[in-house]
DNA sequence: CTTCACGCGATTTTT
DNA sequence: TCGCGTGAAG
């Protein structure tokens, strides 16, 4: 940020033709023309909000309400601020540039950056990654002699983290969050993970939302300062904000009120990270003097999709009622793939891909598919790849959470913030340098003993009885960083990164072990260096510090390309706020999509729902939904039921590959095992049970007769066509819906009733 | 202290 | 299936 200046500056005196809005309707032309006061914009999918938004900001700059600075806003990522202000540069100019624009995790690190030496931080604190987290907690835990099989660290992260997003303190934890043993322990954690936290100079990714809160609580005059600086606020994706997201912007906002928010609650999608859903809900009861605006009209979707979509999502029974609707033509009807396994899956998927190339003339970066969780992208990926199709993956294992890469960047933080234990704790003995568990052991005890970090111990390593050669290596391993240190500032950064990689020998060790495997590890050194060096070439005031704060708030989706011509595989998430012409959702099975809700917690497929809806309007023109009916998980193939959305959404808007009508199974408590479009093989209602386990009994020789309904092993559902003999002896024709027609010796197929 | 082998558990979704 | 953490050997 070039101009950072708090004082309110003389407003510019040549106002800027804002003629642009013209093209507005009119709902979205009083969004943006409505600048005073309070504004809750419920933004339906495909209504134009990010154009609202942009036309906002840029209104209100060229009507000289205010400067860019003065303007903050806060964008779900950093890709969506990134090109909302490529787009106001354009209509106002360069000045656009000094806008207050990013996720609320990047601004308020740094205001943090700025402030934080008021709460007893130092500029260059470190920022947590989950991982970080984990090992801090796992070393309290195991210095507290507590079993972290029997509780893993992760769920004791999980506890703190919703206690920090509600803004429970350590010493209120206990009388807010006691129901469980876990609870219990998280207790006793807490205190301490703060404590340390502080003492490494650290923060984690939540606390870059709390604490800029415990600083405005404790320091008045910052936060007067920043209320003046901020005239007017905006937020997007305002239903996926947590409690801390709105406590920090309540406060930022008190003075003027001039804080606009967009959302839509059916596509809140992030419950899981804290997001509460009645800060959008409530927004009107927290300011009275709220202007309401609903965009409803959907410019992105065809007919035919946006009824799809509207028929899901009011399944949900909470929700606010609205009314999408569309000038756009009807569009073809979506089309259902069945697949028999999620290799099947893919190659009709790719097969799609070449039909909607060849047939529809549509180029492969306007193509996507979405699923559920990213280890589903492996099959698409292998046969994608064989099928010579380019493709782009969003997420998954990324650059940055290599080990390799995490390891450079952990040498980097500890030149930043040698108080940074786990960096410290990853590199001390990377590569191997002779200084083993036992050593570490006994430096931290002592670090803890005297209450001061590690580091400090380690530069005194001569009175600290420990294994003698160890101490060699560590007095080597602190000038190492010390030397490095101090060229920091003076070098330029590339430079000093690229002496530290050699000085250590990190590098070298890839070079020596001369495997396929190790000298890829090398490339992905050598390309976290390259890094490096662009972020020095392109900062205005280039640090370390700040690099390495920007690294760690960077997310998958911010690379995504749309220029790029490949078909884009991302998560449902991940696909928010996004839209292609084609969108291709897989996956669509119980315990998958909809995934998890185990206990039949309504709730949690709601949200399912939510994200089913959120990835159905990122279409714009065609679309195609895709099951499996047997997936391998975790090695072993599982029979998957048809997801209950596809019995959800009105028929009407869907066909079969074929062109066929689908046949959907009553919404509620049917056989989920029953995965077949085209028989419909109801059972009684008696035996049906929503989400059962397949509902069949091993069946008994003289049971079977032409009719019958069975299951095999491996070719699944099929119907007794003919039979002859019968006792030990009855041999059996079956057909089934993907294998054809079976002669079965009856007492070796291990049939089951589907009777 | 390091390395290697074996067994088990994991898979939501992310800043 | 695979990566990780634990345990025994060198």
């Amino acid at each position: 940020m070039k101009t950072f200046s708090l004082k309110a500056e003389e407003p510019a005196n040549n106002p800027v033709n804002t003629d642009f809005i013209k093209g507005l309707n009119k709902p979205q032309l009083e969004a943006v023309t409505h600048t005073d006061g309070p504004l809750l914009i419920i933004a339906g999918a495909g209504s134009g909000k990010t154009r609202v938004l942009t036309f906002r900001i840029a209104y209100i700059l060229g009507n000289n309400l205010a400067r860019p600075w003065e303007i903050l806003a806060l964008t779900f990522t950093n890709k969506a601020a990134r090109e909302m202000k490529d787009r106001i540069v354009q209509l106002i100019g360069d000045e656009a540039r000094n806008l207050w624009m990013g996720t609320f995790h990047s601004v308020f690190s740094k205001i943090l950056r700025m402030e934080c030496h008021h709460i007893g931080y130092s500029q260059d604190f470190s920022i947590y990654d989950t991982d970080d987290s984990d090992r801090l907690i796992k070393g309290i835990m195991q210095e507290m002699n507590i079993d972290t099989k029997a509780t893993p660290p992760k769920s004791i992260r999980f506890r703190i983290s919703a206690a920090k997003n509600k803004l429970v303190s350590p010493a209120h934890f206990p009388e807010q969050f006691m129901s469980s043993s876990v609870d219990d322990i998280a207790a006793q954690i807490y205190p301490v993970y703060e404590k340390r936290m502080k003492m490494s100079n650290a923060m984690d990714f939540d606390d870059l939302l709390v604490k800029p809160i415990e600083l405005f609580e404790q320091h008045a005059d910052v936060l007067q300062r920043y209320q003046q600086k901020f005239r007017y606020i905006l937020i997007d994706e305002y239903q996926d904000t947590n409690h801390a997201q709105y406590m920090v912007t309540k406060m930022l906002a008190a003075g003027h009120e001039n804080i606009c928010v967009v959302g839509d609650d059916a596509q809140s999608i992030y419950s899981f990270r804290g997001a509460d859903i009645s800060n959008i809900l409530n927004f009107k009861n927290d300011y009275p003097q709220t202007t309401e605006i609903p965009l409803e009209q959907n410019y992105r979707s065809t007919a035919a999709i946006l009824k799809c979509a509207d028929s899901l999502i009011k399944n949900n029974k909470n929700q606010l009622e609205k009314t999408l609707w569309t000038e756009n033509e009807q569009g073809d009807r979506i089309i259902l793939l069945e697949s028999f396994d999620q290799w099947d899956e893919a190659n009709r998927v790719a097969s799609y891909i070449h039909k909607l190339k060849l047939q529809k003339g549509y180029r492969y970066n306007e193509i996507a598919i979405l699923y559920r969780t990213n280890y589903q992208s492996r099959v698409f990926e292998d046969v994608l790849r064989r099928k010579g199709i380019p493709y782009q993956l969003v997420g998954g294992m990324s650059f940055y959470q290599r080990k390799e890469v995490k390891d450079v960047i952990a040498y980097l933080r500890l030149l930043v913030n040698p108080n940074d234990q786990e960096a410290l704790m990853r590199v001390i003995n990377e590569p191997t340098r002779g200084i083993g568990q036992k050593t570490i052991d006994i430096l931290q005890q002592t670090a803890r003993k005297a209450d001061i970090p590690v580091w400090e111990v380690l530069k005194d390593v001569g009175s600290v009885d420990i294994y003698t050669p160890a101490k060699n290596s560590i007095a080597q391993f602190t000038s190492i960083i010390e030397d490095a240190r101090g060229l920091l500032g003076e070098t330029p950064l590339l430079d000093v990164a690229r002496h530290l990689m050699d000085a250590t020998g990190y590098i070298k060790q890839f070079v020596e072990e001369n495997s396929h495997e190790s000298l890829g590890r090398r490339e992905n050194v050598l390309e976290m260096l390259n890094a490096v060096s662009q972020y020095e070439e392109s900062a205005e005031n280039p640090s370390l510090s700040e690099f390495l704060q920007q690294i760690s708030l960077y997310s998958d989706i911010d690379d995504l390309d749309e220029n790029q011509p490949t078909v884009t595989l991302m998560t449902a998430h991940a696909s928010k706020g996004l839209e292609f012409p084609a969108v291709i959702i897989v996956g669509l099975e119980e315990e998958l999509f909809p995934i998890g809700g185990r206990n039949g917690d309504e709730a949690n497929f709601e949200e399912e729902r939510r994200l089913f809806y959120v990835a159905i309007t990122r279409a714009q023109k065609h679309l195609l939904f895709s099951h499996a009916r047997s997936r391998s998980r975790f090695g072993e193939e599982s029979r998957m039921a048809r997801s209950r959305f596809l019995d959800e959404v009105d028929p009407n808007t869907i066909q079969t590959e074929t062109g066929g009508t689908i046949v959907q199974n009553g919404a509620r408590n049917r056989d989920r095992n029953s995965t077949y479009v085209e028989y419909d093989w109801e059972k009684p209602a008696a035996t049906r049970t929503k989400m059962s386990p397949p509902v069949s009994v091993p069946v008994r020789e003289g049971e079977v007769t032409v009719g019958s309904k069975v299951l095999h092993d491996k070719f699944g559902a099929g119907k007794v066509i003919h039979k002859e003999g019968d006792g030990a002896d009855a041999r059996i024709t079956v057909f089934f819906q993907n294998y054809g027609q079976k002669k079965l010796l009856l007492k070796y197929a291990k049939l089951k009733s589907l009777d």
